[in-house]
RNA sequence: GCCCUCGUGGUGAAAUUGGUAGACACAACGGACUUAAAAUCCGUGCCUUUUUGGAGUGCCAGUUCGAGUCUGGCCGAGGGCACCA
């Protein structure tokens, strides 16, 4: 028998699908749609494991719902613009256009090789003037509806390589490549404003019942609505400062108030610009990084001012006020009061500086006062010391209360806080989308005339220059606009843009005079299912549910403003990492063993191999496996057998050559079982039982169909397993050759998703006019018979009853009576209660 | 520090969502076939003396006729916490 040649039947199949249109999707009103997308690449090279994964969960997604008739909508494209091709380009004197095209050549090819049933006519590429142009036109139109704005913005500013460098660039406080201490500069920056739509985009979480919990929470987190209030704090001093606002979710702790701290960069420190000391403090505090968790694992710092502040609640208060390291300015209003009884930061400050300590929560249990604890309390109680306040039952009512009081005694008012912070989208780089923006003689903002529409890149440039390449390009920049002298902006768009709306434009790729269609996207989005890593779970994700709700601002005949409906997070893949003896990364190939515990160089059985953690492919670890090296070994439909079989497609996946072989044998095994099918339908048998099959493709369609709706893929491919060795067993009886027939078709049709070459080539040879149709479970075929039903006595499983039907509840005890293994436990006993569910398991408690 | 998630054999994992724990696979070991190896097929897997039986889903309690699944506490691992995509 001859063995299944991958190479050439999963080309046939390609060129099949290519030559019928088999993925080509058209809005059809009459058929509902659905639109299957993951998150499209960058083309950085070639496509690695996680690609193979991404792309694989969703195929077989996409072709499910084919199968079941919908008309889906399944394309891809490319991100590409960003630093990497900037950076390649520049270190190989290469145009980065060139080098990201060729990349994209490279990747489209491979990805074709998957067998991905994807639209290839609704391909994008983020950096193609045509996708760009309307970008530049959204970005004129949020402008105008007043949704973007320039200010002036902190950045990481290197000044040796004359740059702004982003935080993962910035190493100790210097620049990754030049080693220069990094600066705080501000620069004149576009901002979209997000934070406009912080209430919306929270409550939006709401209604996402398809996407996972954990990324709802990381948005909600990342939004962080708090309710508090703003109260001001009247001043006393020598400076002419008159009063401090500061924003509290805890009014209701004001009477435990023993300072105020500020942030460094409050407008209050222009009175110490002078002042040596200070800027020691600030220089000290800019050592601790800005992030959340550096600033709460951080030693709490303060510098003190000769400011007291007056307590607004009651005059006679006066507390000290200091500049403090973990007060942000971009937070509320760069300003708090400290209660150190019942706020761990503010304790830790006031210990340091020895600041009082008064209790204004009595807690529920004695150990957890601040005497005995040693602690800052945060939990509920009852207030005290706090004058009118006292008794408020804490943090409900008395918050309530407090915001009350300081509102009637015009103190303060209720004010909700955001985290969020709107969306600084300049950056200093050439590769990116222009900003369709120029300025004239007076610095004044001039749009580029839409007419006038893309903005295209120079090309063929310099970009071995400091700073940002188009800051040199004066051709280009120098414009007129209406007969005035402009000069263009140079900055160009973060790549976040790109991604936040590359989905739309899927639905109308071909419209050049608009960025989407509007009838086009009523009809294909929201995005049914979006597959992608968790690492975008906030920014890309965010600004694209940003990005609609802006689009839709003022555009009543808009639509639901939720891009996509259901989200889906993969997990990464794995592999074991590698070290020699000089501590240097070591690639897969380059190792060998005997045993499969002790690893050496390849043809060096002394020079050992130290074997790390299982970590998620990267290069520079070099523990990755190249996608394509493993097709041409084992094929297209191994990689997505073997991809799927392991983990389930949220958890990570461990690489395994062993794993991977094994799908490999799973396909050759399949085949030759098909071949032996094919032969005994030939034969024309009448005879045999066919219950059995029949009762066995209905359980198996069954749960299929489930493993493929609830993402449990690695399920599924166990589900294949099972179909393979009961099949593999079956045959070897007489079965009428119309029902295995019929069966059979229906087994390989729900297999198809997963190794779609394969299974195509199984059901023309089963039946030669190709038909996929994806089967509905007949659950009156599935036999009842053989019910086996536990046994449990006091709770323990005891034995296993077999029954030929169901019976009721009485014959099934009287049953059980008999029963020899069971006798012995209830011969001469009551039985106090019974407990049965049909068909199940029976328990008897005596 | 704050927030979230997860702990099941040698390994990756299943478990109809409160009802037979370990499906399916990898690895290991034993056997068959073979001159031999590879490939393939069959079998084994905790404790106790075979059967009977017992223990068992990180640890300790609890709810329940019944807990991997629910509740509380503890221990351990991982992830997120502002512009790398």
């Amino acid at each position: 028998m001859t063995r299944y040649n991958f190479k050439v039947i999963e080309k046939k199949w390609q060129n099949y699908w290519v030559e019928n249109n088999s993925f080509k999707s058209v809005v059809d009103k009459n058929k509902k749609k659905f639109y299957s997308l993951e998150m499209f690449p960058y083309p950085s090279g070639k496509i690695h494991m996680g690609h193979v994964r991404n792309y694989t969960i969703g195929d077989v997604l996409a072709r499910f719902k084919m199968m079941q008739g919908y008309n889906v909508l399944h394309p891809m494209g490319w991100d590409s613009f960003g630093m990497p091709a900037e950076n390649a380009a520049k270190q190989n004197n290469l145009d980065p256009k060139k080098w990201t095209e060729k990349n994209i050549k490279t990747m489209r090819d491979q990805l074709k090789q998957l067998g991905l049933s994807i639209d290839w006519d609704k391909e994008i590429s983020t950096c193609s003037p045509e996708y760009y142009k309307h970008e530049q036109a959204f970005f004129l139109e949020l402008y105008d509806k007043g949704l973007v704005y320039r200010k002036e913005n902190y950045v990481n500013w290197d000044p040796v390589d004359e740059t702004v460098l982003a935080n993962e660039q910035v190493i100790d406080g210097k620049g990754w490549r030049s080693g220069a201490l990094v600066e705080r500069k501000k620069l004149n920056q576009w901002f979209f404003n997000i934070s406009k739509f912080s209430d919306e985009l929270l409550e939006g979480l709401e209604a996402l019942d398809e996407w996972p919990n954990k990324v709802k929470i990381m948005q909600k987190n990342w939004i962080g609505k708090s309710f508090g209030c703003e109260l001001d704090f009247g001043i006393e001093g020598s400076l002419p400062v008159k009063n401090i606002k500061c924003f509290t979710t805890r009014p209701d702790t004001l009477f435990g108030c023993s300072f105020v701290a500020v942030s460094i960069d409050h407008p209050i420190a222009k009175f110490y610009e002078n002042d040596k000391n200070f800027l020691a403090f600030k220089e000290e505090c800019s050592k601790t990084g800005t992030t959340e968790e550096s600033i709460a694992q951080a030693e709490k710092l303060g510098f003190p001012t000769s400011l007291m502040a007056i307590n607004p609640l009651d005059p006679s208060i006066k507390v000290p006020v200091f500049f403090a390291n973990f007060v942000l300015m971009d937070y509320g209003f760069g300003a708090i009061f400290g209660c150190p009884a019942h706020d761990q930061r503010d304790f830790d400050f006031a210990k340091k500086y020895n600041l009082n300590f008064i209790s204004v929560i009595d807690p529920i249990n004695e150990k957890d006062k601040i005497e005995t604890n040693n602690k800052a309390y945060t939990g509920p109680g009852k207030i005290i010391n706090s004058k009118f306040l006292n008794n408020l039952s804490a943090p409900d009512q008395s918050i309530l209360e407090a915001i009350k009081i300081l509102e009637e005694k015009k103190l303060g008012k209720k004010k909700i806080n955001f985290r969020l912070k709107d969306w600084g989208v300049s950056r200093q780089r050439y590769w990116g989308c222009p900003i369709p923006i120029a300025y004239n003689d007076k610095n004044e903002i001039i749009k580029v005339p839409l007419e006038d529409l893309p903005v295209k890149l120079p090309e063929n440039i310099n970009l071995n220059t400091k700073g940002n390449p188009l800051d040199h390009q004066k051709d280009w920049f120098d414009i007129q606009i209406n007969g005035e002298k402009c000069k263009r902006e140079t900055d160009t768009l973060d790549t976040f843009v790109d991604s936040s709306w590359y989905f739309l434009r899927f639905c109308s790729n071909k419209n050049t005079k608009e960025g989407f269609d509007l009838d086009e996207i009523k009809y294909w989005m929201p995005v049914d299912q979006y597959i992608g890593g968790v690492e975008h779970a906030i920014l890309h994700l965010l600004y694209s549910r940003f990005f609609m709700r802006a689009i839709k601002h003022e555009r009543k005949e808009f639509i639901n403003p939720e891009p996509f409906k259901g989200l889906f997070t993969q997990g990464m893949v794995c592999h074991e990492t590698y070290k020699n003896k000089n501590d240097q990364w070591l690639s897969p190939d380059e190792i060998e063993t005997n045993d499969k515990i002790n690893y050496h160089l390849k043809g060096m059985p002394d020079e050992k191999v130290k074997v790390g953690p299982s970590e998620s492919m990267s290069k520079s670890k070099k523990n990755t496996i190249d996608p394509e090296k493993i097709i041409t070994n084992y094929g297209a439909d191994a990689v997505r057998l073997f991809i799927l079989s392991d983990s389930p497609p949220e958890k990570d996946v461990q690489w395994s050559d062993q794993g991977m072989l094994a799908s490999y044998k799973f396909i050759q095994k399949f085949w030759l079982l098909h071949k032996k099918i094919i032969s005994i339908i030939l034969l024309k048998n009448e005879n045999g039982d066919s219950k059995p099959i029949d009762s066995f493709t209905n359980i198996m369609i069954d749960k299929i169909t489930k493993s493929i709706e609830k993402f449990h893929y690695n399920v599924l491919v166990a589900n294949f397993h099972e179909t393979y060795n009961y099949l593999n067993k079956e045959i070897e009886k007489p079965i009428n050759y119309l029902s295995l027939s019929k069966n059979y078709k229906k087994i390989l049709s729900i297999m198809h998703p997963v190794m779609p070459h394969l299974i195509s080539e199984c059901l023309v040879e089963l039946e030669p006019k190709m038909s996929l149709e994806w089967p509905t479970a007949d659950h009156k075929k599935i036999l009842n018979k053989n019910i086996n039903i536990v046994v449990q006595i006091n709770g323990k499983k005891r034995t296993i009853i077999n029954l030929g039907n169901e019976i009721s509840e009485n014959q099934l005890i009287l049953k059980i009576k008999e029963e020899p293994l069971i006798n012995k436990f209830i011969k001469n006993k009551k039985f106090k209660k019974t407990i049965y569910i049909k068909n199940k398991l029976i328990n008897i408690i005596i």
